[in-house]
DNA sequence: TATTGTTATACTCTATAACTATA
DNA sequence: TATAGTTATAGAGTATAACAATA
């Protein structure tokens, strides 16, 4: 069921985000460039647990959207340092909201007791299974 | 967290079944037509959720295993019945206890009653989200 | 030599559409 | 004409390996 309910979240997910031209691993990279600025694409392809030259292409379309910035490290000039620039600061808002309503329209069968209960158990399980918070298995090479 | 549970979950489960040999879809179509003996190509992609061309893939998979045969109706010789062989049988009750050991080791993070408060809440959500029991989303059209 | 970022390439999975045989 | 099953084909997503620049 974990399987079943996860694979469908992450549809409604992604047409959620699809009304808004977005897709989820995007999602899952700014997510990562907001909360930890500065990274390199090295790092960020270490985080994620992805191939760097998967990396690339992900950032190359948020580069192009406007969203961020890649800038040459002066001390090592073969690393590129990662910034959101404010209008990706503003698609990361968007974001954050969509993926608020999406939890709370996919758990509208439960109460909230129930809601909060569920967060609890899976939360352990996340932790149990040493997963990063906030990261999607997804992105893991095979 | 479901989305992030729900594709480890689906990874790990596609390691245990990779040290026999299988992959998840071949363990799902396994799966109906245990519950569902006699049913046809076309009935199992209703059920699935998906183009009748990927359901043949799936079966001459299985039928080269020798673990389902494909028979022609008599009153309507378009149609393939579908059936486990003894083998198919035997390969079933092997794919069952793969998962259950999985599912066991899965939440091995969890009390008894953890588990079983968290089967409830899942359970609801399923009932919720009209999720047909037992079919991964992941069969599904775009 | 090793590492960062990039490009090229090949492979897997999937959906769509064309095809056949039956109805 | 319509339907069951099949085949062909094209597209998306991904990993691997080769490459250029820098250390």
């Amino acid at each position: 069921m974990l399987t079943q309910l996860g694979a469908d979240a992450g549809i409604a997910f992604a047409r959620a985000l699809d009304e808004h031209g977005l897709v989820p691993p995007l999602a899952g990279v700014m997510r990562l460039l907001h909360s930890q600025p500065g990274l390199n694409q090295q790092q960020v392809a270490d985080v994620l647990g992805t191939p760097a030259s998967r990396v690339v292409g992900f950032l190359d379309d948020l580069a192009a959207r406007g969203w961020i910035t890649r800038t040459r490290d002066d001390t090592d000039r073969r690393v590129n340092v990662l910034q959101l620039t404010p209008a990706g600061a503003k698609a990361w808002e968007l974001i954050a909201a969509i993926a608020q309503r999406h939890e709370k329209s996919f758990t509208e069968g439960l109460t909230e007791a129930e809601r909060s209960k569920l967060r609890e158990l899976l939360s352990k399980l996340v932790a149990a299974r040493g997963l990063t918070p906030g990261v999607h298995p997804g992105y893991r090479s095979r």
